[in-house]
DNA sequence: CTAATTTATGAAAACGTTTTCATGTGACTG
DNA sequence: CAGTCACATGAAAACGTTTTCATAAATTAG
């Protein structure tokens, strides 16, 4: 090797020299300008591939000031209902060139909003969020809002106004649908599991959980509903509870499935028959709800369709762009399914 | 507001105009660069925080050719064993003032190849990967290899050579274990349910699989041993397979939990008793295996600890960057265990 | 007290694109 | 056939940092 060129790392100014073009036309021709005449596209692309030409993403953005790049912040891609929704956006933004800055907050508000300063560090072109459950201050998400920046919280969404777009399940109706067929599958006394209050889940739930019962006439025991973190100890914890005085509740609802399953293994530890004496019903449709015995009854939330959902409603936000208005008005709401299995079979 | 400026996106001169300073020294001093007194250090952070200073990602990779993130291809998020590695991997990262891209390769080749190319557009500083069960050339990684980039490889590692660093799980050991501990728990007769004998961990697993076997002079029935993609649906049809025949297996390895779980299921099914005619163990110790009736021995993989060993790696690499050699010559080699439970319990 | 060195700062170039502006074609219009 | 207009390209500025080089100030050495 006689002229000492670096080794790689090909830029548009060498293929620019190498088909005595200026680099402006090479750009253009890679951007499919409509200005570039076929044959000089055909040349570029040519000689591109030739080259192992990579445009870099850091000049391209830093002079456009779009990365193509969006961020996620989730609380955790290891649980089930996340893990699946981010594998569906992933693949869609995807096809549309976009790629995914996922960011876990572990559910502490102090690493989210962290989190979300690295990524507007990052200069990612838009935000999706499912936010912690004790996110009640949604400011650190401004500096994204204020410069038009979408951002698109799912399933865990602010309550009340805010200059964002929603993508939420039907928490309200899954909860009336679960508590209701506790209640045709006979049950009179029913506890209900659920999550803090500060997060709009489990205020819904909360909701349709009261709805379905009062629509029966069914009285609802204070000491039997639980508004506490999700964990599978927690809700063993709530069981003992329940089960430490003479009336007993005949059916619980949890808010998630870990719960769910905990109230299960409570049950056959203490030889409490389920469905027979108790039955159960969850949310989210786990996995683990099918193939532990009994299986469990649960709330089916479609995390794919909730993807799906959210690239559409970004990959139209980031098109329109100049447009003002980065976010969408009216909330796209999941519908839910209940799945019925054994725990809540009648007698 | 009289001056037309922009509303936002603060940059270093603004820093340096509001306190009479060069650009250069503002970003010495947001450096830490040993050459700036005390007192501007101070001045310039107190300023960069009053004005809601953020660096420019893009700018700043440019110039310096360096992107404080690491590109991370796996098969998918929602698999137990990644979700939990990525989650450590994160977590790590972050502390070191990395971020992560993480991308899926849904298990094909072809996809695993554009993301590496997507990734190096991105120019990230590294690769972190557990490639695809049928990805036998590793070609499309040599950019980033040509460019003294690491690349670490995990769990699903290139066999042969390859100048990258690997951090793998011990295979065959915990296939070894596990087959052994089915011998001693009575069997005679054991099947295996393997996956696609293209990737190091069904070779090696095959390895330990055999090993055991012959150490107890067992015979290995050539019909007996599945080689396939380790779906619910495959081991199933492996069971109905095994079981339409007079001579039945009185042991079930698999190489999955899936797959274990499918053959659980089987068994259920047709009235086959677990642990007492037929044990059964799996792999990985999806959580699953712990719920399910009867709960399923397995081998625990410690994904955390995987994760913390390719931070570790990554990071070392990383900062003696210079020193040519960007991959460790030695594989970490991850312990595994069995975890004994009551599918292999002594009838 | 001067010379050499260290510390602290600024000016300006550089990173690789995209984009504005200018310019030159050739084609169309009236 | 002159004037307008769409097309095709190039020159050069711009994006916001980092870094090299130069220089000034402060410190140390001799």
């Amino acid at each position: 090797m006689t002229t000492g060129k670096k080794t790689y790392q090909n830029t548009i100014l060498d293929i620019a020299e190498a088909l005595k073009l200026s680099p402006a036309t090479i750009s253009r021709a890679l951007n499919n300008h409509p200005y570039v005449k076929e044959k000089t596209r055909n040349d570029v692309m040519e000689m591109a591939t030739k080259l192992g030409y990579r445009r870099n993403q850091m000049a391209s953005g830093l002079r456009s000031n779009k990365t193509r790049t969006v961020g996620l912040i989730i609380p955790r891609v290891s649980m089930f209902f996340h893990a699946e929704v981010i594998t569906s956006i992933q693949n869609d933004l995807y096809k549309h060139g976009y790629s995914l800055i996922i960011c876990q907050s572990n559910d502490t508000v102090s690493m989210e909003r962290e989190l979300t300063e690295t990524l507007y560090a990052s200069r990612v072109d838009a935000l999706i969020v499912a936010c912690t459950l004790q996110t009640v201050d949604f400011s650190h998400f401004d500096k994204f809002i204020d410069q038009n920046k979408p951002v698109i919280f799912y399933d865990r969404v602010p309550v009340g106004d805010y200059k964002a777009t929603f993508i939420k399940g039907d928490d309200f109706e899954g909860a009336y649908l679960a508590t209701n067929h506790l209640i045709e599958a006979g049950c009179k006394q029913i506890a209900h599991i659920s999550g803090p209050l500060t997060s709009n889940l489990y205020q819904a739930r909360a909701a349709g959980f009261l709805k379905a019962m009062d629509e029966h006439g069914l009285p609802v025991r204070e000491e039997w509903i639980f508004h506490q973190e999700l964990y599978h100890e927690n809700a063993f914890r709530a069981m003992e509870k329940m089960f430490d005085d003479t009336t007993r509740p005949d059916g619980v609802f949890a808010d998630n499935d870990t719960s769910a399953i905990a109230a299960i293994g409570y049950a056959k530890q203490n030889g409490i028959a389920v469905p027979g004496e108790l039955k159960i019903a969850g949310y989210s449709n786990d996995p683990r709800t099918s193939i532990i015995t009994p299986s469990v009854t649960s709330v089916e939330q479609f995390p794919n369709l909730v993807g799906k959902k959210v690239v559409e409603a970004l990959v139209e936000l980031l098109s329109q762009e100049a447009e003002g208005l980065a976010y969408k008005t009216e909330p796209v709401i999941i519908p839910v399914e209940l799945i019925v299995r054994e725990s809540t079979a009648i007698n």
